[in-house]
DNA sequence: CGAACACTTGAACCTAATCAATGAGTGTGG
DNA sequence: CCACACTCATTGATTAGGTTCAAGTGTTCG
């Protein structure tokens, strides 16, 4: 556990002092399947490193949608939006995908713990820029990619975070619904299941319930980085 | 000039003493009208404060179409990921609209003040908080909506952000083309032209070269936040 | 005055959403 | 262990919403 957290991008290249306060501060919160560490516009009081199980970050529209934004294995941070004052919500809901356990630290901690160590804001900083890369990129996707290079994409993603060598290729290793992949890639089930079975035609990927197995990735990549005219 | 920084999201909350040190370290930087702060991806040295002209954040895509990701007036500031390693790139291109003026600080000088004031560090973290979130609510317009309904919603955007009262109601304060509007709301210059065409038979705006003034502010905003089936 | 730029409009096309019906796999309780 | 219910997935038909392309009209500016 306490590897997990001295590699989290948040406590990473804490001085050893600093890090006992760390450990000290934290507070343990159990979430069961489907249930919420936070929603979306809560006051973001604690940032969350993940222990156990998967966290799915979303946002819901006023009509009921959803988005999925990311989702969390163990060793990632969550809410690190946290450590400005909690006024602000948190910009999204984290939802755990199955049992999952983390550690929190509320804004008042987080604060003696960044004023200690100036690094942990410098890594919160960190954080917060990957993601705005990701969803700037996201976005650039979503308004000039086709939904097949979309769907590309989300599987490239997937498979490179949580992949796991088979004998066929790479298998996404969790349960991973036509829906799931759908709301990460802004479309619908309908069209996730029509592309995949097309492209098992192709030879390129092999799907089962819950199960996308890349056969052959370079195709899968081509089709992402196509500068098909549309 | 000295009240523009002070005002500014970065170096508010600064006390005096360290305020003048950040008047001491800053580099102003002059670029013409269509000329760049910045490129997307060019390593991130500096963080820059806007005194005059008008700067737009963009992206290219590899097949040359642009995105407009937000329009930056005096007192704001961009490129604040600098406080960062410079290793990061910037993960955005900023280009100057018409002939503008910035300070600038760069990482080495950043990092010395946000030490001294712990405060710097929080308004950045501040600043990439706001534009999270901003990229995700228009990730999920970008997702829900409808091109109506994105183009309402920048519309309104502008219009807050850069709006005069005018007798007819309220004007969009500078040139502003079908294109720029379409590079802002994901889609193409011509569903603008006829999206605002029809907006004006209705009476809800007027519109000219380069310019846009809202007449029924009502009107867009029922349209954006409207639960339209789709 | 001519060239460049901004905008408009119509027609054809096409992607992906929607809706409806059905099939397959998984789990549970009797 | 089987039957039933439930969730997940497939597939086809239809259609809306927007893109694309082409042609033409105003406007501005050197």
């Amino acid at each position: 556990m306490q590897e997990l957290i001295r590699q989290s991008s948040l406590f990473k290249d804490v001085g050893s002092d600093v890090f006992a306060q760390v450990l000290e501060t934290c507070i343990p919160r159990s979430v069961e399947e489907d249930g919420f560490f936070f929603m979306q516009g809560d006051a973001a009081s604690h940032a969350f490193v993940l222990l156990e199980g998967r966290v799915k970050m979303l946002q819901i529209t006023p009509n009921g949608q959803q988005i999925t934004l990311r989702i969390l294995t163990p060793g990632q941070t969550y809410g690190g939006i946290a450590i400005l004052n909690p006024l602000e919500g948190y910009p999204a809901t984290a939802q755990a995908m199955e049992n999952s356990t983390a550690l929190a630290w509320d804004t008042a901690h987080l604060r003696k713990l960044a004023e200690m160590e100036p690094s942990i804001s410098l890594n919160a900083m960190q954080l917060m820029h990957a993601y705005i890369t990701e969803l700037q990129e996201r976005q650039k996707a979503l308004v000039t990619d086709r939904v097949e290079q979309r769907i590309a994409r989300i599987l490239m993603k997937l498979a490179s975070q949580y992949g796991k060598k088979v004998e066929e290729g790479v298998l996404i290793n969790f349960p991973l619904t036509r829906k799931d992949i759908a709301e990460m890639s802004g479309t619908t089930l309908f069209t996730v299941s029509r592309t995949l079975k097309e492209w098992e035609r192709q030879g390129m990927v092999k799907i089962g319930r819950e199960k996308v197995c890349i056969c052959k990735p370079h195709g899968l990549v081509s089709l992402a980085d196509d500068l098909v005219r549309r």
